[in-house]
DNA sequence: TATGAATGAGACTTCATTCAT
DNA sequence: GATGAATGAAGTCTCATTCAT
């Protein structure tokens, strides 16, 4: 054990964990570029400063990788949550929630969403890649329900954060077809509007 | 003459033009199961019952062939217009939309949306089939902006229109990756009273 | 045969025998500028205005059409000696054999030499198509032997043949791979030289 | 650990840049004996004794293949002008010249030059590999001038290295299409003469 | 004769994955 | 832990040749 501590702090950044990590991150930028398909180990290798060869130390297939991706997705969601958690109301978690993907829309534009563009190229694969990144869409469209209830609109929150996770998922599609940002703020600002309309007087 | 008239049906069948848009069809519905990258040539020359090495003598590429696609699925637009434009009102028609879509939901279920996810595929690519497919996207949005012009929104007929559509492709997306066809039959339901609410008293 | 006739008559230009001599002359121009190996079927039959699957009417296989361009080269051997043959001394004759081949070297300098190019390629193949045109290489070979014997040089005609179509065959190489046609001008030059030398006073 | 050794000696001979060379080298010998179109990737693997996957790791495509063959071909003619520079005269080098191409009747007879074929089919290809190989035969001839300057024939130089260079081309092409290596033997014999005509004294 | 269509063998190339050190 | 090298399966594409009419 002394060994390995000298080890790590011998190797600094480049060691072990830091390398999965950077593995890991650079998995999910190159896959939102590429995507899954068109996406080569050495694609992600240059991407995160590893040599080829090594990556399957840490990863032993290609699919874990992606696994490891749909994880991140799910992390970058989690903290994303916290954030929203902190504000007062629903209403303002989720304006805020849409105000975030206004921002984005210069990457949207390029590339789409980064989850929904993954999701979307999973359910072709026959491995179950999809029913994994499914639960985080889910753990999504559970959040948003939440916020939904909380406004007093339980009898059809589902089918509300169906519509605004849906919204989402087709302005991005629509803004990178047409590679045209103000798809996204445009929509963006009639989904607010909705939001307030929903979230009373 | 039995067999001679046989044998002329056999060929009728197998040749000529017949032949060529049975792999255009083919290759369109192998590209909705299995997206452009997974797409072997061999898998649509299976599926269209035509020899691989034949396929290329109709499509001298397998981008040819996806560019093929892409037109057949404007063809399907243009057909599907022609429809819809028969019904008197634009109310009716939009409404008529949305229930062709709810009633591919079975599809969607499997696969998502048949145009959707070959455009968001089409855009991790370097070529430009990308824009061609932007083409037939944008005839169907300016298509569907034209029933809201006629319905009094003038103003803001694009960005409904941006609305719609995105709302189909989202809850393509969702319907698909929640494995729900229950989705698009809410989705669709609050889509057609959303129209109604539009088209005025 | 009556039947042949009319239709002879009646397809004019297009018919048979005109067909297959557009044929091999379009494909002794096409092996010239890409050499067998690069050469498709396809493109001789271009080249000759002749759809591709009526080529096989007149020639079986590929190698046929190769044959029948070797031919070709011995019929253009043929008259070239026919016309040199007109000439008065056997140092004139071959003063013109170099002539005409330097009037020639824009397409040395593009394509080289085409007969050498072909021999060459052909040599590398292991058909016997190269037996054929060594014997067309021989024929030209033994008519510069004569004119040397006929200028006196009995004991060393066949060196002084295989030195001058060397020379030619040397200088036509390299006319084509310095790209320069003044190698063939002043290669030419020392070549009348040469000739002037051996044709005595 | 004599089993150590011996697969470490297996290894050594196997790997890294000692398999590359054999690439190349075998590269080089199957484009003479089969001309570059005619010579597969399996070819070639199978001359160096490496898998065909295999090739891929140290040459991208076919055509860097050709590329370093090209630079194999450079490589000994730099090795061959080292050695002939150690000759006391010009004269002698350029006998020395001579006398190696005569040596190499055999190889001569069954494929010609093995550059010179190599430059006569890269020159109907589209790509610039020509180009590459027309600067080795510069070089050459650049070589051979210096010698005839150094003989004080500064005011033809240039001619008679085209003359020297384009006459082993012509005897190689001649001796390999006729199939008879006293082609080689005479014309040598002819070109020697000829150098110590021009070595003066 | 004439010809569009068909076909399969084989070429080049990519890439996930494994291996030896 | 780390890594360059190795490997083979599979994909796209070309083309000479054959076929049916």
């Amino acid at each position: 054990m002394t060994d390995s501590v000298q080890r790590k702090s011998r190797r600094g950044a480049d060691a072990g964990p830091g390398k999965r990590e950077r593995l890991v991150t650079a998995t999910t930028r190159v896959l939102h570029r590429q995507g899954v398909e068109r996406t080569t180990l050495a694609d992600i290798a240059t991407e995160a400063e590893v040599p080829v060869g090594n990556v399957y130390y840490y990863f032993r297939t290609k699919d874990r990788l992606v696994e490891a991706a749909i994880d991140d997705h799910e992390r970058q969601l989690r903290e994303l949550i916290a954030v929203l958690d902190e504000l007062p109301t629903p209403g303002e978690r989720l304006r805020a929630l849409v105000g975030g993907w206004v921002e984005q829309r210069d990457l949207a534009v390029r590339y789409g969403c980064p989850f929904g563009t993954l999701v979307s190229e999973l359910d072709k694969r026959e491995d179950d890649l999809d029913r994994h990144a499914a639960e985080v869409m889910r753990r999504l469209l559970t959040w948003v329900e939440e916020q939904f209830c909380a406004m007093g609109h339980d009898a059809d929150a589902r089918d509300l954060a169906l519509s605004l996770i849906g919204a989402y998922q087709g302005m991005s599609l629509l803004t990178n077809t047409l590679r045209d940002p103000d798809v996204m703020v445009g929509q963006g600002r009639r989904l607010t509007a909705w939001i307030d309309s929903l979230a009373g007087g």
